[in-house]
DNA sequence: TCACGAAATGTGAACGGTCACAATCGCTGT
DNA sequence: ACAGCGATTGTGACCGTTCACATTTCGTGA
């Protein structure tokens, strides 16, 4: 049916041309929506494409153009659920924009792992890094690599040119805890994440931020790892004292832990302790009891990621991309009025 | 301090031979670890690849060599825990082994979607495929598009040819059967996840044979979609019959929910309903109670995963990377013996 | 000292696209 | 009928690497 091709090799874009009987540019101009080309000719060299099954060559394509078409993702704790979510949301949002995406998990979060990850992007020639990740660290090792792609993170560092997603995640704190001095507590301990993360950074001054500004005192928060093991042990130790009525853990797993360690020591949720989470991972609303928290959509939180990335690569301007995504607080049954 | 060099470009191979005084091929050479190269040139050589801070280019290596490096990864439900650590894991294997990831995430499990996710591997020359998705309606696709490229799943499909990692997930499933038949249980439910997932379909398989090799009567599965939401619906509409004392979830998530439903209907978990799930994710020793269940090396699996994919590559024989992973029952508080 | 073979290095052509520029086609108005 | 111009198509070079095939260098034994 088809003429004879030279077989052992995937066809070109001059096996096209010579079967369509065009020059290999036309068909180049095909696959690239070039504006003027004939209507008749562009059908028959989709045609020929069709038939071949003809696939442009992504290498062939890139060291031509001198562009990647892609972008890294460095990742941490790449299998909980927010970051998770996030990344796929950024996968969608970058193959929708017709960009691909690599993403190198941080197997621990020395300096010489970061090393290695953003190495392993920078052979790729990515155009452009998502950092999730503990941020403050990934930035330092992007300077002292001399580094120069453009980079995304998903809440400010407070750095100068630092092209960062704003996510209020302040603004999220501050309602969760504003749930908890509204229902009367007064005695709120705060779980906060790991503080070289900028998100864990930006949680507790939210909480410290609304825990002032309602003339709460407040003890120093634990700093966690964000994972219910953690929740679980910080629980266990802070209930030896037990000088408050409420938690507000920087992230579900960890309130999870929480919980398991109230529960341990004989305790009732809500009524003996209060305690709010932040994600509302899917598994919070059948937490026993389900939990209170503040629901990020992180799939919004990916495609601007990409948005804002795009953008940057492409010179336009980033406050463009600046409006923030306000967190929502989902009020259930982990938090009542203290019981006194 | 070093040579003057064409700025606006990133350092290419032939900028490093200049510098070095030899030819751009052994700069190549060194690059590519060729044996017959004199000491001294190799160290003149890397240290104008230091001083240019020279990365080969990654297209033309590609294009040159005809070969991308690249695997990709299908994948559904990515963000959850299972998933999601698999393909971590898959992910740091590849690094390791000096072979570049791509992800792409089914938005639905409809043959569209799938179709459109494997052409945007396809795009890249990936070498080969990982799939972690409803695999069955993949293959069809994969045949459909005449894809040929080697592709690994984590469960076999029982096709010819078909090159499968063996987890042996019926193993797993019928150790948490049978930890409920002895325990004395004999009204067993089974919620059992989507069939077109092997994983799924495993699962069930050695639920019920080992109700069969044990003389337990059984009743149908109900077949869910791993979420925890459809787990606490099962739950509810199941609990309005309350003909079993045992559920067996084939996986952690739908077991939540479960143990949500059997709790909103006023009953203790495990005096009146004993509750297994399937996986370990982190969270689930903190479930209340703690769920006992089966855990899965999901690292391993990754890291097998690319063994055996890499090895299809270099056209190894399969069956050397055979050997099954044999999965954990982990006993916690979810199951006792029925009340009767 | 010289031939000889292996080790070390060099040369030029791919790889499969895109880019810049040149050439041709086809229509319009006079 | 023909100049003029935009629409359409073609030509050859180039992107940065590796490959296949020279060529040169060097150590060794006769």
């Amino acid at each position: 049916m088809t003429a004879e091709l030279p077989t052992g090799r995937a066809p070109s874009i001059r096996d096209v041309a010579r079967l369509a009987g065009v020059s290999h540019q036309t068909v180049s101009r095909v696959l690239n929506n070039h504006p003027s080309i004939r209507d008749s000719t562009k059908a028959r060299v989709l045609q020929v494409i069709e038939e071949l099954q003809y696939r442009p060559n992504r290498a062939a394509r890139a060291l031509s153009r001198g562009r990647s078409r892609t972008i890294g993702v460095l990742s941490a704790s790449g299998s909980q659920y927010g970051p998770a979510s996030s990344i796929a949301a950024i996968q969608d949002a970058a193959r929708e924009a017709g960009y691909y995406v690599n993403t190198a998990n941080l197997t621990s979060v020395d300096t010489a792992s970061i090393e290695a990850a953003l190495d392993h992007l920078m052979y790729q020639s990515v155009e452009g890094i998502v950092v999730i990740a503990p941020q403050v660290r990934v930035f330092d090792v992007l300077e002292q690599l001399s580094i120069e792609v453009p980079y995304v993170t998903l809440q400010s560092t407070g750095r100068p040119n630092d092209h960062a997603l704003s996510v209020d995640q302040i603004h999220g704190a501050r309602l969760a805890t504003r749930h908890l001095i509204d229902l009367g507590h007064r005695r709120i301990f705060h779980l906060a994440g790991p503080q070289d993360w900028i998100e864990a950074e930006a949680r507790m001054r939210g909480f410290l931020e609304e825990m002032g500004a309602m003339d709460v005192p407040t003890t120093a928060p634990i700093l966690g790892d964000w994972t219910a093991d953690f929740g679980y042990h910080a629980g266990r130790e802070l209930l030896r004292q037990r000088d408050f009525t409420a938690i507000f853990s920087s992230n579900d797993q960890m309130a999870l832990g929480i919980m398991h360690a109230v529960r341990d020591a004989g305790l009732d949720i809500p009524r003996d302790v209060s305690i709010v989470g932040f994600d509302d991972i899917p598994e919070a609303a059948h937490f026993w009891p389900p939990l209170t928290t503040v629901r990020q959509d992180f799939a919004e939180l990916g495609r601007r990621c990409i948005a804002l990335l795009l953008g940057t690569i492409a010179g336009e301007d980033p406050d463009k991309f600046r409006e923030a995504i306000i967190p929502e607080l989902i009020v259930r049954g982990s938090t009542g009025p203290p019981a006194f």
